[in-house]
DNA sequence: CCCGATAGCAAGAATTATTCTAAATTCATG
DNA sequence: CATGAATTTAGAATAATTCTTGCTATCGGG
């Protein structure tokens, strides 16, 4: 799961095929500031943290950067209501909580052994490709 | 719960005051709209239905009505990744399901009896005060 | 009924996150 | 090294939504 930059291996037929995604300078850095900081931040966000090791790279390609690991499911993009979009590369299956009161977003793992069906009345036949599971509330200490 | 244009009533003291919303023509046609054709449409499939009966309503109010009823919890925003907001006058508690295939937004039960605290593990201390639960898929037919 | 105050509406401009365009650069491959 | 494809960049464009402003409707008290 770690990937090396592209130049070091043919783009087709090795560790990163899993994937196939080219793993640019660009995109290496992307990624790696979503590892650092797991606080879901957004695409300016990243822009900003980035810049420290590529003080040339574009908010362009930030967003292209963050597609393009989206589409390869090494990130998840991350929507409350209409707000700028957040990326979090936490792969296991989870919802957000966002807390009104700190501003901050937080993972939210599933019960064990729990799954969708046991708790939605699906329509009949429903192939289920995404979910999104969004909270919003305060977190009060007792 | 049936609302009426507030020329009738005094505006603090009667049926609306569950509420506190002024019941103008535009609101009442919005809100007739959104009861009438239960899909899910899209501020401007709104405004477009809307213009049948109020041919002079703006956008503008359209979004003014339905931030109204949002407001005043008769009506639900519904939030797919970064699309138009649509809007769904169900109340009770429930999930979406937008079938990729046909692009129809349907409707999910919670089966009776679940509640957040059995399926997620929620952050201790968390008040929740709003759920999105949104899910993207196909309709296979068996 | 009349009046001043408040709330809501309409039209268009502004906002802003995101996407697109086009030209330059980088990269894989032979 | 040459070639073509992929990527990056800067800036323009897009589009859903919000804001501004002037006007209209409505409210409630006298
Ligand atoms: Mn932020
Ligand atoms: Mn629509
Ligand atoms: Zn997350
Ligand atoms: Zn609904």
């Amino acid at each position: 799961m770690l990937l090396q930059p592209s130049s070091k291996r043919t783009t087709c037929g090795t560790a990163d095929e899993v994937s196939g995604l080219r793993m640019t300078r660009q995109r290496q850095e992307v990624y790696r500031v979503l590892l650092a900081q797991r606080d879901h931040p957004t695409a300016n966000d990243v822009f900003m943290r980035v810049k420290d090791g590529l003080p040339n790279i574009s908010l362009a390609t930030v967003y292209n950067c963050l597609e393009a690991l989206v589409a390869h499911n090494l990130v998840r993009q991350v929507n409350f209501e209409r707000e700028p979009s957040r990326y979090c590369p936490n792969l296991e299956e989870h919802g957000h909580f966002h807390d009104q009161g700190t501003g901050v977003i937080h993972d939210v793992k599933f019960k064990p052994g729990i799954t969708l069906a046991d708790v939605l009345e699906l329509p009949r036949g429903a192939v289920i490709q995404d979910v999104e599971i969004n909270l919003r509330g305060q977190l009060r200490l007792a």
